[in-house]
DNA sequence: TAAAAACGTTCACTTAAGTTAAGAAAAACG
DNA sequence: CGTTTTTCTTAACTTAAGTGAACGTTTTTA
C-alpha cells in the first residue's frame, strides 16, 4: 500500500530506502470507514490528508442542504481551510467509501523538512501544481453549462460518476439531482 | 507610489530603508493604457503582476466569446499558469484601466530571496493566503445562483460594480449581460 | 430479515437564464 | 465636434434548471 505513496513522491523527488524507512515509521496511515466524518463545520484541526485508497468528500450545509464542492480520491491531497489560517472550518469532510489516508499536520512536516530538505522542494513543486490545477477547475467551472460540466467530468474522472451517489455528483455540478437526471437523459437522446 | 507595495509588504513583514531601497532600484514599476493586453492566448511569459493601481482582467475566448474569470484590483498579485508550468497561456489578460503594476519574475525573485532570505517568508505566506482565498471564491461560486453571486459582489467587491463594463461583469458571474440587466431590474423590484 | 430510510427517476409546473432583435445611451475616434 | 462603435437595456420567445410530488429501488439498520 505504501508503493502508492512512493509511487506519487517519486514524480517529485527521488527517496532513499532510509529515507522511506523513515517516512514509514511515522506511522501516519489511517483507515476510515464509508460515512466517517473527518472534520465537522466549526471545527479547528491541523491535519491534512492525502488519499492513498478510497475517496474524501468536502461539502457545506446551506440553508440545510448539502453542498458538495470538491472529491477527492487516489494521489489526491486536501488541506483543509482551517489548517492554513488557523479558523473553524467553514465545511465538513467525510468518507464516500471506506478509506486508506495519509494524515500530515504542520508539526510533523517542519520534522520531516529538517531532516530531508528535498522534502520541502516537493511540496513546494506540489503545491504550486495544486494551485495552479484548481485555478483550471475553477475557470472551467466558470466558463461550462452544467451539461458540459457532466460531460466534462464523463471525460476527466469517469471512475467519480460510478462510486459517487448521484445527488452528490448533481450538487458537485452545481444543479439539483432531478436536474442530473434529466440531464442524462437528454444527453441519451441526442447521441440516438 | 510605492507606498502602496511597502503598505501590503507591511502586513507580513518588516522591511528596513536599506531594504526599501533595494527593491525600488529593481526598477520593476510599469504603466499601461486601457486595454493594453499583458498577455495573449499561447504566449509564453516568465511574468508576475502585482497591481498597484487600475484593473486588470483575465478572460478566456470560448467559441469566439470572451469569458472572464477573474478582475484583480489594488493589491491583488496574479501569477499566471504558464509561469509555473512553462506552457502556453490559455487566456488573455488585458487592463481594463489605465494601470500601474509591479512587473517580476522568477529571477528576480530568487535574486532578492537571496539578499533578504525574509522575502522568502513573505511570499509562503502570501500564497498560502492566495490559496485560501481562491478556495473559497471557488466554493462561494458553486454553492450560489447568479442572483446571489451579484448581491455577494455588491458586499465584496462594490468598486467592481462601477469601474468595470457591465458585460465583463456578466461573464464573470457566469451569465449573459442580458440576464445582468433583467437581474439587477429583478431585486430593484423586489427591494420597494 | 423485515421495516424504515435514503436514493434515483419521472412528471407537471414554475422560475430564471439563453437567444434574437431593436433601440437608446455612452464612449472612442478621426 | 460629429460619426462610428461599443455598451446597456428592454422585450418576446425558447430552453434548461428549480420545485413539489409520486413511485419504485436500493441500502440501512434495528
Amino acid at each position: 500500500m505504501q508503493d502508492l505513496l512512493f509511487g506519487f513522491i517519486s514524480k517529485y523527488i527521488s527517496l532513499t530506502e532510509d529515507e522511506k524507512n523513515a517516512i514509514v515509521s511515522l506511522d501516519i496511515f489511517r483507515s476510515f470507514k464509508k460515512g466517517t466524518t473527518l472534520l465537522g463545520e466549526g471545527q479547528k484541526s491541523k491535519d491534512s490528508y492525502f488519499v492513498l485508497k478510497g475517496c474524501i468528500r468536502v461539502y457545506y450545509i446551506i440553508d440545510g442542504e448539502e453542498k458538495t464542492t470538491a472529491f477527492y480520491t487516489e494521489m489526491d491531497a486536501l488541506t483543509p481551510h482551517c489548517v492554513i489560517n488557523n479558523t473553524p472550518s467553514g465545511y465538513f469532510i467525510s468518507c464516500v467509501e471506506n478509506s486508506l489516508l495519509l494524515i500530515s499536520n504542520a508539526d510533523m512536516e517542519t520534522e520531516v523538512n529538517n531532516k530531508f530538505p528535498k522534502f520541502d522542494t516537493m511540496c513546494k513543486l506540489f503545491s504550486a501544481e495544486l494551485l495552479v490545477k484548481q485555478q483550471m477547475d475553477f475557470d472551467e467551472f466558470k466558463t461550462s453549462s452544467p451539461e458540459q460540466r457532466y460531460l466534462n467530468l464523463l471525460q476527466k474522472r469517469p471512475d467519480l460518476i460510478q462510486r459517487v451517489p448521484q445527488h452528490q455528483l448533481a450538487s458537485y455540478l452545481g444543479i439539483k439531482p432531478q436536474s442530473l437526471s434529466r440531464l442524462r437523459a437528454r444527453i441519451l437522446e441526442k447521441k440516438s
